[in-house]
DNA sequence: GGAACCAAGTTGGTAAATGCAACTATCAGG
DNA sequence: CCTGATAGTTGCATTTACCAACTTGGTTCC
């Protein structure tokens, strides 16, 4: 049986088949179908923090506080759709704003403590889900797909 | 200056390897990064065939034909999402309905012609923005990139 | 200094995607 | 026949997102 990706690829196209060409094709289809899951799979693993906030969080405390402009460009959403998930995480008390000393138009943005908190729940309650699928890895095999996927994002 | 993940773990998990630890929290955060970006693109790439729509194309034309719920199921979709997406493509004319002569509760769904075209259309427009961002890996990163992201998803 | 312009964030309006619940139609067992 | 389960549709509410307009603060250039 011929692979998926020739039902809608040009006959042309069919010839130019080098191992770097499968690859990519892979690549493109490996994360896509994460694309595909990965709302769902989300809100069952903590329903109370969405995937989007929970990363917003992430970011916050691995920047050790970041602004919000810098939120919309890693995650690409729009300034007010930031704006309203930092206004909600604000009113859960889960982060603290500050006006940037250094640029008063911005505001530093920190999880509090009641927010890391809420982290670490979350974070518990995603061993079951996703790291036991990494349970059989082996330390230097996550580290370096950790690179890859950290690399591939960077060209933002 | 402790690890960022150490300020929402509970002191049990401390004494395991950290930069396991640190490497696990960085594949979710561009995981999630990734999902978010992937939905972004695919509308800025084509507006007329969302991430969700073309890869229920995409799973129909994989096997041959399915039904309504074997979508809701592997997307993990409830099936009245599953409904209006199909009724949306029906209506675009990017796939075909038939009940099924087996069991008249369900309906085979397959993609027509110009669904099949729409999907070869957006499946090189993505497929070269993905070439673009790869550009500057080496053969072998790329490969072994797309071997890890199977071996994630093969999870599944 | 001031004008023109750019950047960060907020808010109003709107659209799309989704889940839940209620409903119809169909099937399978007893 | 009933009963219960399954496939699909539709009404309703919620979430999430974008765009545009606006406010405030910074930057550049004259």
């Amino acid at each position: 049986m011929q692979p998926i990706w020739m039902y809608y690829t040009t006959v042309n196209e069919k010839s130019q088949s080098s191992s770097r060409e499968e690859s990519l094709r892979s690549i493109q289809r490996e994360l896509t179908a994460f694309a595909r899951r990965a709302r769902s799979r989300a809100a069952e693993l903590h329903p109370e923090l969405s995937l989007v906030a929970f990363s917003m969080l992430d970011l916050m405390t691995e920047r050790g506080g970041c602004r919000g402009a810098d939120l919309a460009a890693y995650f690409m959403l729009d300034k007010s759709t930031v704006s309203r998930q930092v206004g909600a995480l604000e009113k859960l008390g889960y982060l603290v704003r500050e006006t940037d000393p250094e640029d008063h138009r911005g505001q530093i943005l920190r999880p509090s403590p009641t927010g890391l908190e809420a982290m670490r729940v979350a974070y518990e309650r995603r061993r079951a889900a996703f790291f036991d699928r990494l349970a059989d890895w082996d330390d230097a095999d996550i580290a370096q797909f950790a690179a890859y996927l950290e690399r591939y994002n960077s060209a933002f």
